[in-house]
Parts: structure tokens; C-alpha cells; sequence
DNA sequence: CAGTATCCCTTATGATACTG
DNA sequence: CAGTATCATAAGGGATACTG
């Protein structure tokens, strides 16, 4: 428990909850919906187990979220209080989208992107049947640079493991474009024609990606004037 | 500076900024306006001096408040960007007013409540001239029983130690009700019919106390039903 | 008023390996 | 899938005293 700040102020005793380091970041995986344990890891892949079993024991002895055991399975949602943490959420992320400047090298994972990639997609707008996006980052580490994106219009899985599907469509990117795109601070049509995002694959596939991404939910959050600065991050 | 998460969610890049214990309640502090250091002390009593002087620096650093200084003077305020976190503090505050279930004892604080009470004072509602009124939690240890809050229609002084006017008129109060009243979660009358809060003096001003007192500004956010239970703070 | 200087010490947390 | 166990390190922070 994070320790008390002694004020009845209602700012503080919300903030003797949440301000622990990565709570509000599971809280933010939790907005999402259900989740278990290893989805959660996913999306908090720098969180130790330990920690987040830390956390959730937390959010769950606060009665911000609950554990719903059925059979061996677990899953970790939400509760009413809990629910009524969207809206912060959700501001925090338009604030940090809107001032925070560049962001570190440190800040770009192909794992993150593809995993929220993935959470994105609007199956709606994916071709009938299965396709097979394969991402190639071509600066980063080998271990971290080839991703498989498998959609259907019901699923999409993200493998770090050739599926052993044929590849419909090959994206090759810079990481930071790649991200600049999905936070909304880079058009597909310019990381397109710049070169820095390529497609290959048949033309009319090839021209569909970008709308089988709905970006990252904040990318619609509008910037502040040029004359206004950034705040520096780090 | 608070460890990076290595994300390149917004979230998780405000967090990185913001989830440090107390900074938040330096905003909140700021929040409220312009703030000489020492201001901000007398609302974040607990914390030291150091501490507080680093959070500043960081939030300087950072571009969400600036230092102003002009002679000896020293003001801090938010930055543009720093004013946009209003909102985020108000949200956390009505999301804590809400759910947060009774406050511990040790949350009680004369000090802070009067500090926040004199911040809050109608001046328009006062009465012409100089009105003191004096404090008493007589279930408070004596270094804290005692305080004076010195009213003119222009401005509201707080003392523990007795100014030397002669006192118009004397509240005694139990601190948690007292606390109770100040965040809407008891009425003044219902405070004063059950003699939890006292008022002594001329009844005619007596009676005018409870609009003096514009209450803790989340004091109107709407309650969850009863059915919905508080979370545990502790 | 506006901070620094120290000092000690708890505890938070990162990393890694392992279990039912 | 859903966590525990262990461990060593860093550092965050509380308390207090002091300065220009």
C-alpha cells in the first residue's frame, strides 16, 4: 500500500492509491476489459510477476478491481469504482499525447506496438478469410524485428514466431515512424511516401492496411499550437 | 525524475512524470494559483522541505510549472501545459470524494482544515469590519486545539496563536465532523443540531457562519447510490 | 521568505528462476 | 495459465537542523 499522506483531501487519498509506481498503467490495461493474468504481462512486459501480482492484490483489497476465478481460469476486471477511472485514464493519456515531446529510443517496443496494434483492428475492414501481415523493423535487434499479424474478421493474433501461414502483405518500417503512425503524429499517406512504412503485396490489399488499424485511441486528441512547447519527458 | 516505463503509450509517459509521491499534490497545490514556497508548505505540512523543493525543480524541469522570481520573491505556477492537469486533479478529487469509504484519524487535520477553510472564505458573505472567530477540537491534542481564523471582507488570516482581537465568536467542533461538514459529506445543520459543531456568540452572526464557508470544492459531487460500496483506502 | 545540507534507513522494485 | 520465491541493489523519502 502506498504510503498515506495524512490529508483528508480527497486528491490525496485517491493518490495513496494509484500513484504507486505501474498501477495506473494496469489500471489502464484493465479499462480495456477482462483480462487475465498473462494478458496483463503482455501489455506490461517490463513488470516483474511478482509486481503485478503485487498490484492487482492491491486493486483488489482497494475494490477497484475483481478476481472471477472460474475453473483454473482467472480474470481480472474492474469494478464500479474501478470502471469510474476510464475518464482519468483516458485524460492522462490526452494530456501526455499533447505535451509530451519526443519520445526516447528506450520508448519504442515492436512487442507493445504490435500488441496494441492488434487490439485495434477493425475487422470490419479486413478481407474475408485469414491474412497474414508480416512486419519486418529492420534497425532493431533480430530477436525484436519480425513480428506476424494473423487477422481474420473475428481474431487477430500477434506471433513472434513464423505462424507458418503464407504472408498476404510484408510491412517493413522504421520503429519510430511506425509508432509516430500509430500515435497519430504521422499520416500513413506521408510514412508511405517518404518511405519510412512500405507495403508489398498485391496493390489492392497493399492499399486496405491502413484501415485495419484504428489507431492508438488518443491520435484523434488535437495538438497544441506550434508556439506552445513540449514538456520535456525526460 | 521518476524511472521511465519504457512505453510509448501517452498513459504511461504522464505517469512517468506524475506518479511520484506528492507530486500530485503539488499540482493540486498550484492548481489553486500563484504559490510563494512557504504557501505550499503550510498545504503539504508532512512533507519536507527538500522533498518538496525537488518536486519543484522536476516540475520546472519538466515545463508544468515555472519559477518566477521577482527580487527575493519567489512564485511558482503551472505552465500552460501544467494548467491542463487541472481537470486530471478536480477528476481525481471527485473520484476519491465518491469512493473513498471513512477517513482514518490520522487523516484529520486541524491545520490542513483551516488552511483550506480560509482559502475557501466567501468574502462577499463575511460581515463588514474584522470577524474572528476561534477554532476549538477539544479532543485534539492542545499544540493543534486551538486556531483563529481573522475575517474582513477582503481577506482571511489563519493563526495558532492567538492574534490579540477579541474573538466574535467561538466554534467548538468535533474534527471528523468538522472535516465532514467541510467535504459535504454532513450538513452545517445537521452538524449543529446534534452538537457535534458548536457556535457561540451573537446570533445574528452565529447564524450566518455556514455561508461564510464555501465548502472543498468537490463538496457537491454526486454520491454513489448506497448500494455501491466504498473501496477500502486502507 | 526560500530554500540546502545531512543522514539514516526502510522498502520498492528489477531480475531471474521456479511451481501447481 | 497464474502466479510464488528469492535476492541484492538502489534510491526514495522522512526527520531535523541550518543558511542567505
Amino acid at each position: 500500500m502506498g504510503a498515506s499522506y495524512y490529508q483528508f483531501c480527497p486528491v490525496a487519498k485517491t493518490m495513496e492509491l494509484l500513484d504507486e509506481r505501474w498501477t495506473m498503467l494496469v489500471v489502464r490495461e484493465l479499462v480495456g476489459g477482462d483480462r487475465h493474468f498473462n494478458d496483463l504481462r503482455r501489455g506490461l512486459p517490463r513488470m516483474s510477476p511478482t509486481l503485478l501480482s503485487k498490484r492487482l492484490q492491491h486493486l483488489v483489497a482497494a475494490g477497484v478491481a475483481e478476481r472471477h476465478k472460474s475453473g483454473v481460469e482467472v480474470r481480472y476486471r474492474l469494478s464500479p469504482a474501478g470502471r469510474e477511472l476510464a475518464p482519468i485514464v483516458a485524460a492522462l493519456g490526452a494530456w501526455g499525447i499533447r505535451w509530451i515531446g519526443e519520445l526516447g529510443d528506450r520508448d519504442l517496443d515492436p512487442k507493445l506496438l504490435l500488441w496494441d496494434m492488434h487490439r485495434r483492428v477493425d475487422h470490419d475492414a479486413v478481407p474475408a478469410g485469414r491474412t497474414v501481415v508480416r512486419f519486418d523493423f529492420p534497425a532493431v535487434p533480430p530477436s525484436q524485428r519480425t513480428w506476424w499479424l494473423v487477422l481474420t474478421p473475428t481474431e487477430a493474433d500477434v506471433c513472434d514466431a513464423d505462424p507458418g501461414f503464407d504472408v498476404t502483405l510484408q510491412v517493413t518500417a522504421d520503429l519510430r515512424s511506425m509508432t509516430e503512425v500509430w500515435l497519430g503524429d504521422l499520416d500513413w499517406s506521408d510514412a508511405l511516401r517518404s518511405g519510412a512504412v512500405t507495403i508489398q503485396g498485391p496493390p489492392d490489399l497493399r492499399r486496405g492496411v491502413p484501415a485495419w488499424f484504428k489507431l492508438i485511441t488518443f491520435a484523434t486528441v488535437p495538438r497544441p499550437d506550434r508556439d506552445q512547447r513540449p514538456i520535456n519527458s525526460r
